[in-house]
DNA sequence: AAAATAGTGTCTCTGAGACAATATGAT
DNA sequence: ATCATATTGTCTCAGAGACACTATTTT
């Protein structure tokens, strides 16, 4: 095809003489949600050990949010596509490849980083305890995993002309061996009769750097939201683990308690049975599933 | 807070001097997904005309891509999130404010625009029939309104290592009165014991410019995947509807018939009703809707 | 009366919630 | 035998699917 424009070039002269313009443009990030879920101490060695959801977290060894904590990322490079950039994060951040990764939602307001333009593109990973033990081999001395609670804190709804303002405030709560960093971010939903937007705002911050608060709060949303109609959790699952194990997560998750019979109907089919069992844990043994590939 | 990094600085000392790196960044622009609905000419007007989801596309007048159709869209500036940059990008084409809009997916492939570096965050856009008629006023003689058709086309399931990969082939065909574009998009989910990703790619494509058949795409399954469990599509409705032309907007995004009964108990909570009825339809009146606020 | 759509009733089936009962290995 | 968890059974209730019936206006 060799259309000519209106300076009668065709598609591949008008490409061989295009200088791109002097415009601003921006610094592209990525910044990842790296979550897995690890198990606290049992209180006894017949009582079945607790789950934790985690999140990595870095601390900053250079300004600006200097000794504040930030989500692992970096730069996209030429040649890279944002999500390649993630995968090499990721691979950087912990050594781990191959995990389940998804994009979460970009967030470009101005101003989010003191330095100078930067619209980062967010992505959510999930590491299954298993591979987790790898990351021991990672040379940043000041990398952390975050224990995470994430709840309801406040709701408030505002009537407007023609609609609503629903705020709905959550408070996110990390907590490390030695540090507990908090902040509260609030999503509002402003319903109208023509339109309707979601927006999430930073109400309050201790610890955290840029407006990675937002970026963890918009990810445990996605999560919560993905664990009822997906295979989601169980990426965060090791190869074999009891249905109990599974329940445990969903509700680690969820921060709800779940019924037993109930969850196992609901999960049946994303799981398979194995002919493995528990051994030696001071009471019944449990049968081992693994992932159903056939979601 | 006065901490000092390694050079000695406080924060904002070391932000008078930060200089931006002179690393390559990328341009960032937003495209737009531009829903509305709007009805064919009935056979007879005693009979109902049928809905039609229609997407705006603007033929480019411009190498790359010179005459193909491609999505609303532009540069995002300094100074403006790309959401404003959306707004203001909607409002140019179609004069309308106010509407639905929602960020899809960020888009980074190297090599998708062939001029430069271009990461394109998207966004889709509903728009109500009841604006639709302003849009009349607006300047861009080469935009028009394209019919959209989604189908499944093909389905393969190959078995790897350790898990599948099933590829699902769709046809997106676009109709205006005077022009048809057609391409095929595949979207692919790699399962594996430990990962899973989704990927669209393009199969085939003869019309439209860039990656635009992907972005269409992922448009298109957003919509079908919201539509069941929130009230996204009453953004597709004006002020005043029936439930049957409600169905039939439910039916044209999901392509697939539905059961009056069943539809209604399933919308019940969702809309208001009112006490105005429609008038001489050449059959019996059908009372009249508003959105219910209360989601 | 016929055409065309509006609106309602009801039967069945499935799936979630709730709770109870039984099973099994470790101590 | 007791502890602690594993696993299954079943009753109920709510919601979706399927289909049929009644209602109302215009021609």
């Amino acid at each position: 095809m060799d259309l000519l424009d209106k300076d009668g070039l065709t598609e591949s002269e008008f490409l061989k003489q295009y200088k791109a313009g002097d415009y601003e443009r921006p610094s592209v990030t990525t910044d990842m949600v790296i979550f897995t879920v690890t198990e606290d101490e049992a209180d006894s060695y017949r009582k079945l050990p607790e789950k934790e959801l985690r999140v990595l977290l870095i601390r900053r060894g250079a300004h600006p949010f200097l000794s504040k904590w930030a989500l692992p990322g970096g730069f996209v490079r030429p040649n890279e596509t944002t999500e390649q950039a993630a995968v090499r994060e990721l691979c950087e951040e912990t050594g781990v490849e191959d995990v389940y990764l998804e994009q979460l939602y970009t967030f470009s307001d101005i101003g989010r980083d003191p330095r100078t333009w930067v619209i980062s593109c967010s992505y959510m990973a999930l590491i299954n305890s298993d591979k987790l033990e790898l990351k021991a081999g990672d040379d940043a001395a000041d990398a952390a995993w975050f224990k995470v609670s994430y709840r309801p804190l406040r709701e408030q709804k505002e009537l407007i002309v023609d609609g609503y303002i629903k705020t709905l405030e959550y408070e996110l709560k990390l907590s490390s061996e030695e540090e507990e960093l908090s902040a509260v971010v609030a999503r509002t939903m402003t319903a109208k009769t023509t339109s309707t937007g979601t927006d999430y705002e930073i109400v309050s911050n201790d610890g955290l750097a840029f407006d990675h608060a937002k970026i963890i709060a918009c990810a445990i949303d996605r999560l919560r939201g993905k664990v009822n109609y997906t295979d989601i959790a169980l990426h965060l699952m090791p190869k074999l683990f009891t249905l109990t194990e599974l329940q445990q997560v969903y509700e680690v998750i969820m921060d709800k308690e779940l019924l037993k019979a109930a969850f196992r109907r609901k999960v049946a089919d994303l799981v398979v049975e194995t002919d493995h069992y528990t051994e030696n844990a001071g009471h019944r043994p449990s049968r081992l599933y693994r992932r159903n590939l056939e979601g």
